[in-house]
RNA sequence: GGGCGUGUGGUGAAACUGGUAAACACAUCCGACUUAAAAUCGGCCGCUUCGGCUUGCGGGUUCAAGUCCCGCCACGCCCA
């Protein structure tokens, strides 16, 4: 194995030196921590966010591991015992697809495509601790989530709860609401049912109010991702109040009602029920054309896109209520199909003047819109509404005892004390979060560790009993769920009465697996879920890095099960994520034949003339818009082919050059050409300086030297303020003045102290670029210093001192009035007299203030003077 | 509708706490080297009537605004 160079094209021949330096690295352990260290160095967790295998990475991937590389051997490089480990999230519906098409089992089609993406992400060249690898599909690793869930089952934070779920009939599987396209299931095409099922869930309601007040504390996280989440947990301060029936129905002689709003409750104009409402129940079971309505409503979806968007429709059943606060006033009680179950009661009383919804229903139906909230400036006696209602604050009208007060604020606060008075409701906050339902009834994925069994109800398997396999033996040949089908898994004595009983055969949401893995990283190959030593050493995870597409449900859920695991004693800390950096998409542009067929970037063709075409064939092809790589849109950009033909360190350099992490980037070939172009110009340098031994420091350095000196330490200075704050782009930029500054060097011959100067600038820039290009940084190095065997990224990170770095001079921006007229070249440390009287001397300036009264001079040391002059 | 974010040369972008706007790169062009091309090295590179003018548009604060404040416009994301 040796770098080929040829003596006339000296080249960094990556295809030798990466696999060379990731052996290296590997046979070094530089990158493996223990679970439970006790070297004493400080400790720091970069975890990006693991990939679920596809079969192939992608850009985003790429872009996602580079970034957390970058960061792992920065922090190796300044003294922090670095926790950096990948995995699996290997369960999920594309394994169980692919079993469908294809014939191939989900299990082998995953072990096959993780083989695969190892390969693919070690050429990378990332500092991993592999040894830590698990994929989520292992019972190794599902085992002991089976044992998290049924400590949360023991601790009151899982429960069986019936709710309303999408239904494929053809399928005979359950949807997600993404998977519900307009009303119909994805794959089957067939209209999507709504069915009422027994599932599990995790109680993540119970944490609302401090999975909201904890994100404060999370100073490291983009303050979108936690408006996000604050948005989602969807705290409301409101009352629920019982709106009595006129005339009791059967067992129903009122209606409970959740409110934000109390402070309206006088512009009401009806009632409205969800479809599943027990009284909507009651009246289909009586009135035909109700339960129609009912049935219509069933058979759409049950997101609330989906009703939000959808066209409000109702039904009036006829019965009424009465007002708790006007004697003898009622109103009528409708069905109405955007009015959730799951939100508060299923109920609400509609003030259309007030909500955008209810007056869409009012304007429908024909139903009164009584205004009770008045916009400032507006006449109470003129004011009336359109089809657009006031949402805003006010002051109430209209309203009896609230009138005058603001709203909502005093007023709501009034009603509810009046409610709480007469008995018929309280105050109440409300979340807008519901639990998590984890039930799936899919094959691949975690089996759900419990036992039905007709005499004794619902039965945990014993903990001895864990891991709960799947069984290998399945087939996809019929619909529905092949664990339901499998002839004998299902079938188990219970574990209480031993008679005859049968396996949960629902698995876990895939989420689930994600929710911990962070934690089992740090001891992967535990008896335990996780062993205390170990996360109580390692967690939070110091920065975690990945897709702001889990700014919600991955993060929430994650931020839940660790304050599960902590109240079921497995864990200290409350927050998985300390830091938290989300990273752009990347982009690419988009281009479609003239028959309008999506093509491949490879397909096509740029001409010299800029006109793009058909590579094959030469018929013209549109350059449609950048953006997101994707399958569908056929722009999509393979890593592999990237790295085999520019190398590893090209793929991350381009990556981390131009565009701030946290944008989009778009991916070009020429930009990627670029970055291939400055592995060879950084290699060039090195070898045009020739000699290794720089021999010892000179006593004295010439003016190129010392120039160059100060290029290195100014850009140590530059590189490490740019990598604490991700800002990897600027990285780039201070490294390629750095290059320009050696090349300048180079130019300059043989100057005093300058061979000296150059060894050192070229050190310099091998470890810097380490943690951005490896594999050049090793190769760079160990040219450097033949026969050392020392690694870049085992080394500290480089001092800049600050007397090397300073500048010997200053050029302070002369202004008048604010407008700049000249500049003045000036000793570093020159006093405020000095460079005011050569200011005053620079030529253009003096003209300036020929003839003019100087008012006041603004001298701001080392940057800038500004007269501020009249007449 | 609400919230958040973004808007700077042909392009991606940079700019510390308000202090010389456009660093660094991509593309184009020019020069050197070459029989030639590629590669490489070097250079030009916001607009301008040469007075100046320029950070989406219009105001404001300040000696000084890309940066702070107010009002618009466009785009993006999240929520409704």
């Amino acid at each position: 194995m040796s770098t080929t160079t040829t003596p006339d094209a000296p080249r960094f021949d990556f295809q030798a030196a990466e696999p060379r330096w990731q052996e290296a690295w590997d046979a070094s352990g530089v990158f493996r921590v223990e679970d439970v260290p006790t070297d004493g160095k400080p400790k720091y967790y970069v975890l990006e966010m693991f990939p679920y295998p596809s079969g192939k990475i992608h850009m985003g991937h790429v872009r996602n591991y580079t970034l957390g590389d970058v960061v792992a051997r920065y922090k190796r490089a300044r003294g922090y015992a670095v926790l950096h480990p990948m995995g699996w999230d290997a369960f999920g519906l594309p394994a169980e697809n692919a079993a469908r098409e294809r014939k191939i089992h989900p299990g082998k089609w995953t072990w096959d495509n993780i083989a695969n993406m190892r390969t693919e992400l070690q050429r990378m060249g990332l500092s991993l601790d592999w040894r830590r690898e698990f994929a989520t599909c292992d019972p190794s690793y599902y085992g002991h989530q089976q044992k998290l869930f049924l400590d949360f089952l023991a601790g009151g934070l899982v429960e069986r709860q019936e709710s309303w779920v999408n239904w494929d009939p053809v399928d005979g599987t359950v949807l997600a609401n993404e998977q519900v396209i307009d009303g119909k299931g994805w794959r089957s095409g067939a209209p999507v049912e709504k069915k009422k099922l027994n599932q599990w869930f995790m109680r993540i309601t119970k944490f609302a109010p401090d999975l909201l007040s904890a994100l404060d504390g999370l100073e490291r996280w983009p303050e979108r991702v936690r408006l996000m989440q604050a948005n989602w947990i969807g705290r409301s301060e409101g009352a629920r109040l019982t709106f009595d029936l006129t005339a009791a129905d059967g067992e129903i002689a009122g209606l409970e009602v959740y409110t934000t709003r109390p402070d309206t409750l006088y512009g009401m104009s009806f009632l409205a029920i969800a479809p599943e409402h027990p009284l909507a129940a009651a009246v289909a079971a009586r009135d035909p054309a109700a339960a129609a309505f009912v049935a219509e409503c069933r058979a759409s979806g049950t997101s609330e896109v989906a009703v939000e968007t959808g066209e409000k429709r109702g039904f009036d059943t006829g019965l009424r209520v009465k007002h708790p606060f006007i004697e003898g006033a009622t109103y009528p009680v409708w069905i109405a199909n955007f009015v959730l179950m799951e939100y508060g009661t299923g109920a609400i009383f509609g003030c259309p003047a007030h909500d955008q919804r209810d007056m869409d229903f009012a304007r429908k139906y024909g139903l009164t819109v009584t205004p009770v909230v008045l916009p400032a400036g507006e006449d109470a006696a003129q004011f009336s509404l359109g089809d657009v209602a006031y949402t805003e604050a006010g002051t109430i009208i209209n309203s009896g005892f609230l009138n005058g007060l603001a709203a909502p604020g005093a007023a709501k606060a009034a009603a509810i004390a009046r409610l709480e008075e007469l008995g018929v409701g309280k105050g109440l906050v409300n979340w807008r979060l519901r639990d998590w339902g984890v039930s799936r009834q899919r094959y691949w994925g975690c089996p759900i560790p419990v036992i039905h069994c007709d005499d004794c109800g619902i039965v945990p398997v014993p903990a001895a009993q864990l891991p709960v396999v799947l069984p290998d033996d399945v087939t996809f040949d019929k619909p529905g769920n092949p664990l339901d089908h499998h002839p004998t898994w299902k079938h188990v004595p219970c574990p209480h009465c031993a008679r005859p009983a049968r396996r949960e055969t629902d698995t876990f949401d895939t989420f689930v697996d994600s929710s911990w893995y962070f934690a089992r990283f740090c001891s992967p190959g535990a008896a335990v879920p996780v062993t205390q030593a170990a996360v109580d050493h390692w967690l939070p995870v110091d920065q975690y890095i990945g897709g702001i597409e889990h700014a919600i449900l991955h993060l929430l859920y994650s931020r839940f099960f660790v304050r599960a695991m902590h109240q079921t004693g497995h864990v200290k800390v409350d927050e998985p994520f300390a830091g938290l950096f989300t990273q752009g998409m990347v982009t690419h542009e988009s281009y479609k034949s003239a028959a309008g067929a999506w093509l491949y970037p490879e397909e096509i063709e740029k001409r010299a003339d800029g006109s793009v075409v058909l590579r094959e064939t030469g018929e013209p092809v549109t350059v449609g818009r950048v953006e997101s790589m994707s399958k569908s849109k056929r722009n999509t950009v393979d890593p592999g082919d990237i790295i085999r033909r520019f190398g590893a360190d090209t793929a991350r350099w381009f990556i981390l050059s131009d565009n701030p992490p946290e944008r989009d980037i778009e991916w070009t070939e020429s930009g990627v050409v670029g970055a291939y172009r400055f592995t060879q110009r950084a290699f060039r340098l090195l070898e045009a300086y020739g000699a290794p031994e720089p021999g010892p420091m000179p006593d004295s350095f010439g003016a190129a030297a010392r120039a160059l000196r100060r290029a290195t330490h100014k850009t140590i200075a530059a590189i490490t303020e740019s990598l604490e704050s991700f800002a990897f782009n600027v990285a780039v930029a201070r490294i390629y003045e750095f290059a320009n500054a050696l090349g300048e060097a180079e130019r300059a011959g043989t100057a005093e102290g300058l061979q000296w100067a150059r060894f050192e600038a070229l050190e310099a820039m091998a470890r810097l670029i380490g943690p951005m290009m490896p594999h050049l940084a090793e190769e760079m190095y160990a040219r450097l210093h033949p026969g050392s065997t020392t690694l870049v990224a085992e080394l500290p990170w480089l001092e800049s001192d600050a007397a090397l770095a300073a500048e010997d001079s200053v050029t302070i921006a002369l202004q008048v009035l604010g407008k700049l007229r000249g500049t003045v070249t000036v000793a570093p440390g020159a006093d405020e007299a000095t460079v005011l009287a050569a200011a005053e001397a620079e030529p253009n300036v003096a003209k300036m203030l020929e003839g003019k009264r100087v008012m006041k001079r603004i001298y701001v040391p080392g940057r800038i003077v500004n007269f501020v002059v009249a007449g």
